[in-house]
DNA sequence: CTAAAATAGTCGCATGTCCAACTAATTACC
DNA sequence: GGTAATTAGTTGGACATGCGACTATTTTAG
């Protein structure tokens, strides 16, 4: 957002949509360019709202996932496995996290191998905050009604479930 | 793919998903949450399908907007306006397919603060294969019907106007 | 019970994206 | 016409993400 290049009313002509209009079909293609082009605009107006806390949206996620766990700690293999990322970009949130006070790593007594992730009370503040900023811009982002945001999320879900998620 | 912590079929426990059960409804968080994980999948297909041809699909879709464009030339800026990225994206894929010799950048006579982006034959021959490799997936993503998929595209297209696309 | 295989995390490296700041050149405006 | 505002690109820095490689520990096999 903010100085992102300001398009007139220029349609978007990204690769799937010119190809829409010059090759034959690709209708997938199409698709899949949209998809990255509102996943574009979605999370850069969730980090946009994150950043006065001083997170991302990447490490809101690990956050919310631990303040979810039963035992309020999480190891990080885990975190990897739920947020589907891999295990360099748990090392690399956990490092800032940490860095910032919001988390601890506490080893794991039994495996040694492991390492828990686990929210500090500021952490668990920043959580807080965060949380309610974003259900503040939830109800801007929409331009769908509740209906079809449903429609959509199921159309997506189908298309997660074939391209193997997993 | 491929490293990618395997999940069982655990079900998908984003931020998103996650608030749906715990907190109130946040159907459009967990909508985004959605899109943003199929991103993911799509760009990590489009990656490692091209990434044998030793591109990535940040610059694949310059050369394709290279190669449709009337001149056969484009500025820079007008490349980021496409591709709705930021100029400093443009000079990073400028720069790497510069050094690849599949661009190269011509200076503008007329305007001499603009650059323009041109193709090299190489740059033409390797988009063919990219496009040919691309089209190749194109009919094993899908997952949704050729209905659902323009069904889908809609809907993002609302999504993406209301969003301020732009 | 020991050697091989699997698992958990980390590090270094390559990419891509954006922001802030800066230079150069062109256009606007008084 | 000459200064201010705008536009085009680049550079440097912050982040996120994935891959390959490596260490340490635990499991599995034989």
């Amino acid at each position: 957002m903010s100085d992102a290049p300001k398009l007139e009313f220029d349609p978007i002509e990204r690769a799937g949509e010119i190809w829409s209009r010059h090759i034959g079909d690709p209708t997938s293609m199409r698709l899949a360019t949209s998809i990255m082009r509102v996943q574009q605009l979605i999370s850069a107006e969730l980090d946009a709202v994150l950043k006065p806390l001083g997170i991302t949206f990447a490490r809101y996620e690990v956050l919310v996932l631990l303040s979810f766990s039963a035992t309020g700690q999480l190891p990080l293999s885990k975190i990897g496995e739920r947020l589907m990322v891999h295990p360099t970009s748990v090392t690399n949130a956990m490092d800032r996290l940490e860095t910032q006070g919001l988390v601890r790593r506490v080893a794991d007594e039994k495996d040694r191998r492991r390492t828990f992730a686990e929210l500090t009370d500021q952490g668990q503040r920043v959580l807080a905050d965060a949380t309610a900023a974003i259900m503040a811009i939830d109800f801007a982002v929409p331009g769908l009604s509740a209906e079809q945001q449903d429609q959509t999320y199921e159309l997506l879900r189908h298309l997660r479930a074939s391209a193997g998620d997993f």
